[in-house]
DNA sequence: CCTGTGACCGGTA
DNA sequence: ATACCGGCCACAG
């Protein structure tokens, strides 16, 4: 039992949970993070994907707050890029807004 | 060792 | 509905 976090083995759990989001379905941080079975780390969450290669291969645009929007400042270039992502997924926001309603993990 | 930081979240006013 | 606040926790300096 020592139940005690492998934090490298976490950053690969993680990194598993966002690569098995749907196309077409996105999942806040929060819910990444719980999916792990650590419900508080959705920062850490958002540590690792910042760690990722620009070439990775992982879908790190599925991801998004708990609000239903993109992480990052409105207009900024990695924004911009997730936006666009996003929407060739046919996954549209609305005023900046995605429903999760709509295209959460069900 | 201690402090600050951040792609977060939920409660309260 | 928005704004603020405290908790959260790995990581960098």
């Amino acid at each position: 039992m020592a139940n005690r976090i492998d934090t490298s083995e976490l950053k690969q759990i993680i990194m598993q949970i966002v690569a098995s989001i749907p196309k077409g379905r996105v999942a806040s941080y929060g819910q990444v993070a719980s999916l792990c079975g650590y419900s508080s780390y959705g920062r850490y969450v958002g540590s690792v994907l910042k760690q990722l290669p620009n070439n990775t291969t992982i879908p790190w645009h599925r991801v998004i707050n708990a609000k239903g929007e993109i992480a990052f400042p409105v207009g900024s270039e990695a924004y911009i890029k997730q936006l666009s992502l996003l929407s060739k997924e046919g996954i549209e926001s609305k005023n900046g807004k995605i429903s999760m309603q709509k295209y959460g993990l069900v």
